[in-house]
DNA sequence: CTGAAAGCGCTTACAG
DNA sequence: CTGAAAGCGCTTACAG
């Protein structure tokens, strides 16, 4: 490989001289500069990015830890990430936790996760990334990142307490409160819900915008609320307890695979989703507009949550000073399908 | 952060000797390794992988470089790779082209993208990873890999007749043939197929293994043939002219998302997907067990074309000159759910 | 405007 | 078994 040194002796300069013109410093003639330039042209120099990183502490790369990239909302949100960094010459190192695959989806009960955030935290440092981002799998305080950590680390898809992180979540509170008026505007009075695992901080802030949306329109019946474990088969068995038990018109599920399920108890009892029982979903996921109707949802913008990542690790990098701790909530948007009806 | 300087000050021994003992160099008495070894880990020392890389130009990572993460094998694919690098202690610097986003369905049409594809492997050459493997969006013949490359450079999800650059993809002819197979031993006799785009290469290859189980059974019959694109609505017109112009009993569909097409336009017609039509896709992709009836369709295995990837780079990495080059096709799974029905 | 020299933190012959 | 020294390819004061 092509080092600074050769470009230096063909072009009868020094290497200082070289470097100069390489890093945009002013202080060189127009002349040597242009015959510079088209040497390293020629040759398709490329500096060595150790040595660089090596002498002047600066990467220009951010290492990214996922807790799982599998998660459903992990891509959206790297590839929001990447396409900024895109735009700002920026490098990912992607450390992939594997935390679904290796533990199951009680992974967080696993004490040994928060090791492993450490470890890849510490691997990060030892490779001198600029900043590091820690893309959650779903929303939680995360209180393992270690104190007086020498470079900036925000928070996506999750929050934390400690001081002089900054995050970016989604707004779960106004999105689940919008969906829930959605349904009410849609001439709907026994609104149930089939909730997330009950200590889940996605279910508790979903809970709060449904509540405070039923409260605001004095629709409140605690019968209406059961709590399940997003996936198919406990929807399925919330849709039979709900539906043999009250008088809901409406059933709003707080993910996408539960409102699965609603359907197939629906299916099962001759019922129509969206016309014998409006059903609403959550996360957008690619599946719910191919469910038979297609699924009103909550669409998370993971996307943009990347995207306001990057530009606050960005920021911080280059503000160390001034830069403040935020904690960001991006809104969500309503999807309307199929699955909702007026009364 | 601390140093080797700094370690063998603390242990008064050179930091030839400390930095032996941490290369697991076997010329050290026993002695002094556990007074280094305890050392290290009070400190909490990490070596600087800069430094260690410029010096040893052996860095411990590859290059990933990927079409569009978005794209629905590459997730598998990546954690199939890093699961495999995660055991052999190689980290992945990731490099998203982000084609689809940029350029649309048709990406592979802009000449552009070869460009880009040469400078992320120049930018990897750059950061010295260790090794690159290139994880495509679809099958097809790359042939803008650099000649002479100075690292190894392994192709994932589509294949290259340049020398020197090994491939993995699964095996589309078998698993076509498989399918047909199936449909066949159902007792269907006019199978239609709705086929991706005429020219690419999985339309091609899933072609071929259909008609050889068409003419090992001695079914073949030309008007069952209709080629589409590769999404929904393409689908469901190819449903719409197959269903009107010809007396098949089952359809296969290159991929899920026209199956969905397809469900479309039975479900329109009163017709149940399963009972009046045997349905079949291809992919397995999450939406394929949310269709009503759950979709019989063919699972591409991503995670271990992933692993297989990994192990190929890095057996070249560990032996460059009795590796030999080679193309795999890992095989397919057909799963069986409840849209193909026996006649 | 230009260049000689120090140094980033390691590894690796080499000598003892 | 141990250590002094060269060197990986850059950047960065500093002197001229």
């Amino acid at each position: 490989m092509i080092t600074l040194k050769e470009i230096a002796e063909k072009c009868s300069v020094s290497i200082t001289t070289v470097s100069n013109i390489l890093n945009g410093k002013s202080n060189v003639s127009e002349k040597t500069k242009q015959r510079v330039l088209e040497v390293v042209k020629e040759t398709g120099y490329r500096p060595n990015y150790m040595a660089r990183g090596l002498r002047a502490s600066k990467t220009n790369s951010i290492g990214i830890i996922i807790d799982d990239l599998t998660e459903f909302s992990s891509t959206g949100i790297i590839d929001g990430i990447m396409s900024y960094f895109d735009e700002h010459k920026y490098k990912a190192i992607l450390e992939n936790l594997r935390f679904y695959s290796k533990w199951g989806t009680k992974w967080y009960h696993n004490k040994g996760y928060e090791d492993s955030v450490q470890q890849a935290i510490d691997e990060f440092v030892s490779i001198k990334v600029d900043g590091i981002i820690y893309v959650a799998g779903h929303a939680r305080c995360i209180s393992c990142i270690p104190e007086n950590l020498e470079v900036p680390l925000v928070i996506s898809y999750a929050f934390t307490e400690q001081p002089g992180i900054s995050s970016v979540e989604f707004d779960d509170i106004q999105a689940a409160c919008d969906m829930t008026t959605n349904l009410i505007k849609n001439g709907h009075k026994k609104i149930a819900v089939i909730a997330g695992s009950e200590k889940n901080i996605h279910t508790q802030r979903r809970l709060e915008g449904y509540k405070k949306a039923l409260s605001e329109n004095g629709l409140e019946d605690p019968k209406l609320l059961k709590y399940a474990n997003w996936d198919r088969t406990s929807g399925y068995e919330a849709a039979k307890e709900l539906l043999s038990n009250t008088d809901c018109t409406a059933v709003f599920c707080f993910n996408d695979l539960m409102a699965a399920g609603v359907y197939d108890y629906l299916n099962e009892k001759g019922l129509t989703p969206g016309k014998d029982i409006s059903v609403a979903g959550f996360d957008n996921r690619t599946m719910s507009q191919f469910l038979n109707p297609a699924l009103t949802t909550v669409e998370i913008p993971l996307v943009e949550i990347g995207r306001k990542s990057a530009e606050l690790i960005l920021n911080q990098i280059a503000s160390p000073d001034d830069f403040e701790t935020q904690q960001c909530f991006v809104e969500c948007k309503i999807i309307e399908r199929d699955s909702v009806k007026a009364k």
